[in-house]
DNA sequence: AATGAATGAGCGTTCATTCAT
DNA sequence: GATGAATGAACGCTCATTCAT
């Protein structure tokens, strides 16, 4: 009986599971209004009417990935960040672990890319959520370089988040529209040194070896 | 003769104008495939079937905004530009003038942040070229600084740019769905001196009073 | 089982031809061009969107009609000629059927004769395919009757299978606009009488009962 | 002044020719339900509203031509037979008048064939009102016939008369459909003869030279 | 008389959602 | 629970007709 029940329980949620990579799977390749119902039943296997089994409506599908799916995600990003000290290797760790998620499943990325940039956004909430998440990781990490000393002091911090999320984003974005094909992770470094020393020349810095500088020839692809 | 042309010239011209603007209007508010046709006839006071003698297509709406509306932009982003003579002042130029008109016109920001994010875009060559020629002025600003001395030499300058547009991006976006109140230009000061020195701290350097410090309290509605 | 089977397929079969009955019997009354779906699927007792999950659009509504229903009538026309022996006999036979099988239907005999007219045929193809195999019958029995004797030597074979089709069609067409209510049928005799012996008079066979003199009072109607 | 007013005279018949000609050009490329008022406007060199000056309406466009145009032809056919004393000579020139007509403007036999085919026909009265001038000639072609003892007597008329305008229309369908290029003219003879004489085989008769072979080759496209 | 911009009713088609089986 | 046929509201677009100039 306990059996049966675990066995019918992980089928029920492996249906569920399956149709949210399926819808993932097409809103990535087509887009949400372009997305059918149908399209998303074929793609998973089951029968249009069974999608509504396990989500109240095309919408809900949406914002079942936001507040599940992506959730996940966010939530390696605050372990990931927890494992260094330093603010500066925190940053790094956030950075990197982006990246690496949002390779590593290129449908979730096309979708949350997309779907965070929309004006009417379905999952208004389950976005705001999230992106307050990644938004006080990056505070924090701020405030700690500052108290540490390796961060400047005379910073407005609400600009700095803008100024590192977005950053990160445009890179991921551009990959996504290049077709995905070049090493993604291979940026996190040279990005985190453009964070902390910024493009301008210092003097007194100058004979320091580049940061981020091998990764060059790997990443080539952008331009 | 030559008056009643003009006006009629402008009569007919007036029209275009008033269809796009209404479209964008709406398409701003609601976004692009949550908008119908009749919505933008009633905006523009026109006939649905007018809408036709101009557009081509209700996808057509949104290439001539690419193609007219946001070029005209894009080519006071160039002039802009051109009037500083060192790449740090050409950089805060094209940020501040930047900002600048995604601010005046909100619902062009609107359209143009949505539609550029989308995986299908509509306007896809139009936002290419665009792209292209923002990113060709963010390379020859860092390559002038870079002859000058005031720019690292040891940069990736793909990822300088996806580095500076995507904070741009980032810090209109975060406007836009703030309700687009506060006033956008003032980042643009406290934007430039992150791109150039970065959030590290340098110990030669912490004397110095910090850039944008000013700009802080008239953008105190980020967070 | 079987049995369940069976009813599905009938139910599924059944409204492909009541949709397809009902569209062919709103076209025969006010044309294809001023036909609408609504109305047809109204006729039909089914919804709008209905006729698609059956139909791939309003154009293959009268492909279908031309694949399916007409090319059934067409093959009995070949099965009858088949059943006489004599050229002459096999003639009589395809002129009755074909007047008997149009007669039965009015509104199948109304849309191929509308259809087939027009300048630019929706279901070309089906109809050249029809065409064809009508004038392969003719040809044959043409060929068979000059074999026999019957039939003269000195014909353009050509020529001779529109002036028997056309003769046909128009009895039909004459049938259709007058209301459809005399007898088409009795028409077959007089009308192979006057192929096969033309309307000229010849000295030696004066004496022989007129052919088809029968009917006349029958098909009185037409003048 | 009598001269301006026959020069405006004649422009004013003129653009309504114009206009009609070029309605009836579009009309037989693309079928009436095809054709825009636009495009014939385009075709007559005018501006749409123009048309309004001179029809009523689409529709009255093609009453127009039925009423007009056409009419014209058909008495042309009626002087055409008038020409001759016999009723086998009557025929024949009715027939050659006929293929001669259509060959000649062939948009207006076209137009000419899918209207008079139509359910519902726009111009009904007008094709009524031709349809019997048409259909009265050939009575009294036969009538006569049978006063002189050139036509059988046991001949039901109004069968007759279809038997020959079907063959006609028919003769003349296949010659528009096969895109009009071989002479059609050149079927006149071999079809009277193949009214008079049928396709049946006489005894005594096969010794006569074929009527109309000389027409075969002429006319091989036909099969 | 001539224009052609403007109109808006009307159509074919789509697709999220429901529900009988 | 699972199905997929059926629904019908909604949309983009067309085009005959009008009318101010």
């Amino acid at each position: 009986m306990e059996w049966r029940y675990c066995i019918k329980t992980n089928n029920k949620n492996d249906k569920y599971q399956r149709i949210l990579e399926a819808a993932i799977n097409i809103f990535a390749k087509q887009g949400f209004y372009q997305s059918t119902i149908s399209q998303v039943a074929t793609e998973a296997g089951v029968a249009d009417g069974t999608i509504y089994l396990y989500f109240k409506s095309k919408d809900d599908i949406l914002i079942q990935f936001f507040s599940d799916k992506t959730k996940q995600v966010f939530e390696r990003f605050r372990e990931e960040v927890d494992k260094a000290n330093s603010a500066v290797d925190k940053l790094g760790n956030l950075i990197r672990i982006h990246l690496e998620e949002f390779q590593r499943d290129r449908n979730m990325a096309m979708v949350y890319q997309v779907e965070t940039h929309q004006n009417y956004r379905i999952a208004e909430n389950q976005i705001k959520e999230m992106s307050k998440m990644y938004l006080d990781i990056v505070s924090e990490i701020v405030e700690q370089g500052q108290a540490e000393g390796s961060v400047r002091r005379d910073l407005y911090v609400g600009l700095v988040k803008r100024f590192i999320i977005g950053s990160v984003d445009e890179v991921i974005n551009t990959w996504l529209h290049s077709g995905g094909e070049y090493d993604l992770v291979s940026m996190a470094e040279p990005l985190v040194d453009l964070f902390i020393r910024g493009v301008g020349r210092v003097e007194e810095r100058n004979n320091i070896t580049p940061a981020g500088e091998s990764s060059y020839s790997r990443a080539a692809e952008i331009n």
